[in-house]
DNA sequence: AATAAAGTTTGACTTTAGTCAAATAATATG
DNA sequence: CATATTATTTGACTAAAGTCAAACTTTATT
């Protein structure tokens, strides 16, 4: 993960990060002049890659705009764990959270817009803004919800249903980003995919 | 969730899960007070479900002893999200943070003792401890991990990786759950499931 | 201890989705 | 704008896992 870190962000450029956590928990002033003192923005172009397995997850970011997924080699194919958005936040969250080396691969579907924030500093905020803990809490709360519900996903009887389900929960996510993606992160073969959506546009 | 809440626990009977959250962090005497006067013993049975679909998820429990499991109806089919054994959390998530009713079933898969805290005291405790917070927000990090990994071992490639991967990470599970429910928990069949112990009994 | 119930294994057969290959369509790039 | 690249669709075939049924084993229950 080669970050160019030149400066931190404008309160400007991490207004969209401090508007999703103010829907968390009201913010006081110190903690959103800390996130843009300690956040940097970042672009990564489609197809780029942001962290590789073996490297250390050592920042976690804000997705301003994009989509980007997560992914794990399983022999020769990929299988992508988590597609995500603008609005939310995105970094290999067990590689991030223990600071050990990751077994998976992050990587830009589209042109991302993104807001960097350190281990470290995330270290800090925590300590010096105590309320930052809850906020976190919350969003872990949101977070393992919605891993609980690709948990689910794959585990549906049938392919239908996993695409539906898919379909009902990110369905935004449906026709921008290219059907491999989708089909490993459901669990099956993009060409079932293929006819499943065959089969679906008659209904 | 009818629940026989007739007294709550002395610090002998919650010390386990004093135990287990000092492991995350360092607990004052209040807090082990609070914890004490907020939590209820529970014995739950054999086959008992402890929560039911339609249902809120009022409490959150910690599981001193036993084996449960979390199950969502499909069909005619289950399928079982989780399975959970002694000194961890057991509610179910979605249900008991939003505080709306839940999809998914609770059950005890062996005889069960637990301790029950409910949702307001629970979020009193993270008002009157802020350090609370602190603990729950590594405690979701943690379960977080884990229900990313459930995801991974039901869209690896072939059942052999899924039951291999379930035993790699719940191995202490696979002699004490029935075989149906390991089986739906990774995706796949019990008659599938049977098939591929006894190949690899050979090995 | 005897019986019932639940859990596991095995076999025969079916279905679904995976594989491989090629054609077509849509996007990116010089 | 033309060409290359990437994405999607479709077809024919295969393999893996699902289904149904029955036997067998282990664990509860009276």
């Amino acid at each position: 993960m080669e970050i160019l870190l030149k400066k931190h962000a404008t309160e400007e450029e991490s207004s969209s990060l401090i508007f999703m956590l103010s829907q968390v928990l009201p913010l006081n002033k110190q903690f959103i002049k800390y996130t843009a003192e300690h956040t940097f923005p970042l672009c990564l172009k489609k197809g780029k890659t942001l962290l590789k397995p073996g490297e250390i997850c050592t920042h976690i970011f804000f997705v301003k705009s994009g989509v980007l997924r997560c992914f794990i080699k399983d022999e020769k194919k990929e299988i992508t764990t988590w597609i995500t958005a603008e609005g939310e936040m995105v970094a290999s969250i067990s590689s991030f959270i223990y600071q050990r080396t990751s077994m998976e691969s992050i990587q830009a579907v589209e042109d991302c817009d993104l807001l960097a924030l350190s281990y470290t500093d995330m270290e800090q905020a925590y300590l010096k803004f105590p309320h930052f803990n809850i906020i976190a809490r919350k969003l872990y709360e949101k977070y393992y919800v919605d891993a609980e519900n690709r948990a689910l996903i794959a585990r549906l009887k049938n392919a239908q249903k996993k695409y539906h389900h898919f379909l009902n929960f990110q369905g935004h996510l449906a026709n921008r980003v290219p059907l491999k993606y989708i089909a490993s992160y459901i669990g099956i073969r993009l060409e079932t995919l293929s006819r499943i959506r065959a089969k679906r546009s008659f209904l």
